[in-house]
DNA sequence: CTGAAAGCGCTTACAG
DNA sequence: CTGAAAGCGCTTACAG
């Protein structure tokens, strides 16, 4: 197949398809790379012909697609993603924009989205907004000079101007985690209901002074305490017994967390931390301070992260769908660009609390 | 400033300037957004001059510059990537490639590296290798589409055909973590040496028998192993105590491999783990079987993760420079891409063995 | 310091 | 099913 027939005006053309047009262009800036027109030229076709066999195999005819597929393997030709964006206008990236990258949650909600849209040929600009709402904007406005094909946000801090911006330029975009209003694309759960099944679960187990420690303190986590307060209110027990703090998460933050807790409420009878990282420091205090768990103190993180289930002891906490939510939502956003767009534009992917040893 | 003045012919062409040219196109396909050419019209100047501008303002005279800047900020121009990539046959993405986004190690890496290229107005196109060569081949050249400025890859496993390419496209690209050979760009620091100063150190403390747990198997941790089994050999200790899975790393693996070990290896006093989730797991699974760390068993990881400072007892580890691995990786292939490449290619960060309650 | 022309490598929009 | 023409929005390479 490869081999070249005796018939061949010159073997060179076939090395360097270009030199065949005789007179060379006076100023040419191609760095010899291989393009659309050269497979078209080998194949003997036009370069439309060749541009639909890329995009859609059964519009061209199986002969003229053979001799294509047999240039481009020749060739080893490889598409212009600049030119293919320019002229069309859309590119094959999809902004990803997420509040942390320290925080195992997300870079798993990453995953998924790549493991997603990767097969469609779409590759992620990530973006880390440091949990600034500002930021958040920023990113999205910079990202537009690469004309993504869409976003995917984690929270719906989005500015209202920003996304105006986004509908105009029609590039769609679908909110990660937090479930948004009707009109807007979102994949998630209910973090305020996940936060009640926490608390639901320490009332169910006796536990009657339970605690509140968290970080960061965005939106879901807000969320989460306002979920956990109802739970216990609704009991008629205190909701105020709480340590918060606007520092990120760490697990050595759990530990100083825990130990303000105590100090404050030295009745507290079990711990809500609004994340596992909190969760496993806390319980090292605990282990530091001589405080068995959970018969002295009961623990509860959340999202579930690998470590929980193995700890000694396991720790309970709220199994959350992050990659999923991933998944979900980059699977969402092609079937939008493919103009497939579903009638729910809400998905909730639900949690499920994993009652251990902690609690 | 903004203000229009009364000699304005039309205030109406102020906002879309491109009806200023009264014969319209036939066929027009731009989206209505603003270009390069519409900036220059409404400055007064030519699409040169304002492409200038905006890579060397000092190129332009002061007065030209102001008129541009006006017009910029006045129609909220944004450069069109695609057509800059296209006419230059270089983007400004830069193609990351690391083996595993579960482990923090490069999530870490790839924070610095964001942090460093992000002032350069580059963007991270990152791409998950799986700790496999061939996919790792594979995604460098499907990258290769997108004209990336340069690669930051994670280990040195690229086929040589691969490397050709990319040298013939003239694509830098700098190794991270390991150290590459002379004549290829690294910065990392030696695996080798950081597995033996864990085996110095435990012999230091008076271990006699330690053991070696690893998973995934992938070349640093096999130089790690190297390094460590040369300080047990050494000391004409037995060097091949050990239990290794090409398994993916996790705590929960940590206490299985662990269990293993020491059912294999009873009188075993020590062990080093390749990472510290394995660590942590080991740790998990001696408070579950009752074995007192350090007394009965020394444990000792790697990299410093932040939960290995803070957990009960404390571990012992070593902290790699992962941030800065990534960040001056970054830095460097920058450099490269700036005329501006220093003399060494091989950059050693170093390592530092961190001495904790565990050993 | 500034500009007119050509070109980058594809796809869109029409025709046939 | 296939193709010739025009265009996408910038930068390169020359001139002046």
């Amino acid at each position: 197949m490869a081999r070249k027939t005796t018939q061949a005006p010159s073997p060179s053309r076939a090395r360097d398809p270009r030199t065949a047009s005789a007179a060379q262009p006076a100023r040419r800036r191609s760095g010899g790379r291989v393009t659309l027109a050269d497979v078209a030229r080998i194949a003997q076709v036009s370069t439309m012909t060749v541009s639909r066999a890329l995009k859609d195999p059964s519009r061209v005819l199986p002969d003229a697609r053979a001799r294509i597929d047999a240039a481009i393997e020749q060739l080893g030709y490889i598409p212009n993603q600049a030119a293919r964006t320019l002229a069309s206008a859309r590119s094959k990236l999809i902004g990803v924009l997420v509040p942390s990258l320290s925080n195992a949650v997300f870079v798993e909600t990453l995953a998924g989205a790549q493991d997603c849209i990767g097969a469609a040929g779409y590759q992620l600009l990530i973006g880390n907004t440091g949990y600034a709402p500002a930021q958040q904007a920023e990113l999205l406005g910079a990202y537009l000079s690469h004309a993504p094909a869409g976003f995917l946000v984690a929270g719906i801090d989005g500015s209202r101007a920003v996304r105006t911006r986004l509908a105009a330029a029609g590039v769609p975009l679908v909110h990660m985690f937090d479930l948004a209003a009707q009109n807007e694309w979102s994949v998630g759960f209910s973090q305020r209901s996940a936060g009640f099944a926490v608390g639901a679960h320490l009332l169910e187990r006796g536990y009657r002074r339970p605690g509140f420690i968290a970080a960061q303190l965005d939106p879901r986590t807000m969320q989460r305490r306002a979920g956990f307060r109802r739970a216990l209110s609704a009991a008629g027990l205190r909701d105020d017994v709480e340590v918060l703090t606007k520092e990120p998460s760490s697990v050595a933050l759990g530990s100083r967390l825990l130990a303000e807790l105590l100090a404050n409420t030295p009745d507290c009878d079990a711990v809500f931390c609004c994340n596992d990282d909190l969760a496993l420091g806390a319980l090292f205090e605990c282990q530091r301070a001589g405080i068995a768990v959970p018969r002295e103190l009961a623990i509860a993180g959340f999202n579930d992260l690998p470590f929980a289930a193995c700890s000694t002891p396991s720790i309970t906490t709220v199994a959350t769908p992050r990659y999923q939510v991933g998944f979900d939502a980059a699977s969402l956003l092609l079937r939008i660009l493919d103009g497939d767009a579903p009638d729910t534009r809400r998905v909730d992917l639900g949690f499920e609390l994993v009652a251990r040893e902690s609690t």
